[in-house]
DNA sequence: TAAGAATTGCAACACAGTTGCAAAACTAAC
DNA sequence: GTTAGTTTTGCAACTGTGTTGCAATTCTTA
């Protein structure tokens, strides 16, 4: 633990973050886990140590630093993964880019799959396309197991 | 209009919905446009003269009964489009089935793209897909008009 | 017209997210 | 090490979305 956070706090400082208590313990979580995390599953695991709005604004705070980022699944809750670790499949740099998210019916758990190529599509004419988003449901490798 | 709400109690009776004054407006309010509606776009559309509840359990019927279905778009506002008339670029049947949303960046409309071919995706293996779901963003025909 | 069922509106609540502000904690200079 | 200034945190309050229970109203049909 006092080892991880050497590196936790290293990863802060390189994002010119502040490294407290709150901000150590909430990367710390996304380090832990390989699935994207909500603010009331932040909140729980951190058992009500910090204040709701502290946590609000430190999601923020790595969502602008580009530590994490910020995925609404299909049934409108907002969750986010942390790049690098676990949040990824492949590796911090093909995080960063346009990436599936596998939603697991079972668990609920939302995972980045960064190996995913997202294929050409066509659309109508008179329509731009700018961005394309894949998104699927299944059943993750941890419930199938 | 007298015309159209013929059409629109047809519809609904088609679906052993009760054709009660509400349900006609917010059916027609679907078929007037070609994007989908959030509960405050009919809330405001409908200019205060239903209860807030009453708009949501008649979206609720509408989605159970198959008239129309959910959207969450990705900033997380939950939105419904409606099936058939301006709902699709199709028809009514395809819409049914998976089907790309294009948002778009300019005027925040939601399209239904029933024209559109969901491709097949690779996932890694342990996981089990079961539905894939593309959403995409750019500038409407409209806009870009 | 009356009884029973469905629909509606209202009050109240839960939860996610935001803002302003004062207290506390840090940083850097002396 | 103390102090001034900046950042961070916690608290209170608020908005918006969505839900539930219940009583009043409306519809159906017999």
């Amino acid at each position: 633990m006092a080892e991880e956070y050497k590196l936790i706090t290293a990863v802060l400082k390189s994002q010119q973050i502040r490294p407290t208590k709150i901000r150590k313990e909430i990367l710390n979580l996304f380090f832990e886990v390989n699935y994207a995390l909500s603010h009331s599953n932040i909140f729980d695991k951190l058992n009500n140590k910090f204040d709701r709005v502290t946590i609000y604004r430190t999601l923020e705070i790595f969502e602008n630093k580009g530590l994490i980022h910020k995925i609404v699944d299909n049934s409108g809750v907002t969750k986010y993964a942390s790049h690098g670790h676990g949040g990824c499949d492949v590796n911090f740099q093909h995080h960063k880019a346009n990436h599936l998210h596998f939603k697991c019916q079972q668990c609920g758990n939302i995972y980045c799959m960064c190996s995913i190529e997202v294929p050409k599509v066509e659309i109508p004419t008179g329509y731009d396309m700018q961005v394309l988003k894949l998104s699927a449901e299944g059943i993750c490798k941890t419930c199938s197991g």
